[in-house]
DNA sequence: AAATATCACTTGCAATTAACAAGTATAGTA
DNA sequence: TACTATACTTGTTAATTGCAAGTGATATTT
């Protein structure tokens, strides 16, 4: 995004999720803290199949400012930062769910299990609250272990 | 997205998303082309608030790479261009709408009429339906009457 | 027929952002 | 005390974007 920070954005609500996760790198992010359990920075990183350290930083930063994730010190090992969804971030497995499920109809290269595909057509909500206790398990792992 | 041709995309259902429309402008462009009937070139560069026409022709041609849209030259008037979404386009609606109905859940400037919304909540597949009635009813208007 | 206008782009250049490599800060470990 | 781990910064180069202007192929007007 260069220049032009005075938009009209005027209510749209595609326009604020553009602003929001409409860029390469935050749906690899999003996928990973929505489907993957990662929570530290450098899990992103390893994950992210390329990602640079410094565009990681900045979008994890973005994320925070705009209440998609919040950054916790771990109480123990102090100088482990790890990042959780907020209710916000939850609030996306719908949208991520329907991209997953359109992609595996549109792209040949696609490999999504058909276990999961053929669940999440035949009981979308299901598959959706599914995917929540998936990220509970991983907050879990994150805020009581350590 | 600079340099880093060879990415190992993996199967990943978000990566090719992302591939195909994840940045601002794609989404106002299918915003467009899904939600509000734009179908040319002039179109677009008035109602995207802001799309220089470089990116708009760049954007464009990429979608139609990506089998998202497909270009026409009117009969009559051939210097008139449209483009036409694919099925393949007409299937992203469900994405669509359920961006717009997050973003109307967070964004406090987001303004959706109350009454799609609503509509959407108690009956997605039905509000699915009506949009691609819309679309339909828009590629009418361009394919016929010029 | 000539001049003007419309439309869909290109092109050139400056500004912004991304990629890559390296470095720094803080905390914990041997 | 030295070494390691983790989470970032910083600097530099390369790529993309934004903006303004231009181009070419029709149409339209005079």
């Amino acid at each position: 995004m260069a220049r032009k920070e005075t938009i009209n954005w005027n209510g749209c609500p595609i326009r604020y999720a553009a602003s929001v996760f409409a860029d390469r790198w935050n749906f690899v992010i999003l996928r990973d803290v929505l489907f993957k359990g990662r929570r530290y920075y450098g899990d992103f990183l390893a994950a992210g199949e390329g990602i640079s350290t410094n565009i990681l930083a900045d979008r994890l930063s973005k994320f925070e400012a705009s209440g998609i994730l919040t950054r916790h010190q771990d109480r123990k090992k102090r100088s482990r930062i790890y990042y959780l969804p907020t209710q916000k971030a939850l609030e996306l497995i719908p949208i991520f769910l329907s991209i997953i499920d359109w992609a595996e109809r549109h792209d040949e290269h696609t490999e999504v299990p058909e276990q999961f595909i053929t669940a999440y057509r035949q009981d979308a909500d299901k598959t959706i609250a599914e995917t929540e206790q998936l990220i509970a398990l991983a907050n879990a792992q994150v805020t009581n272990i350590h």
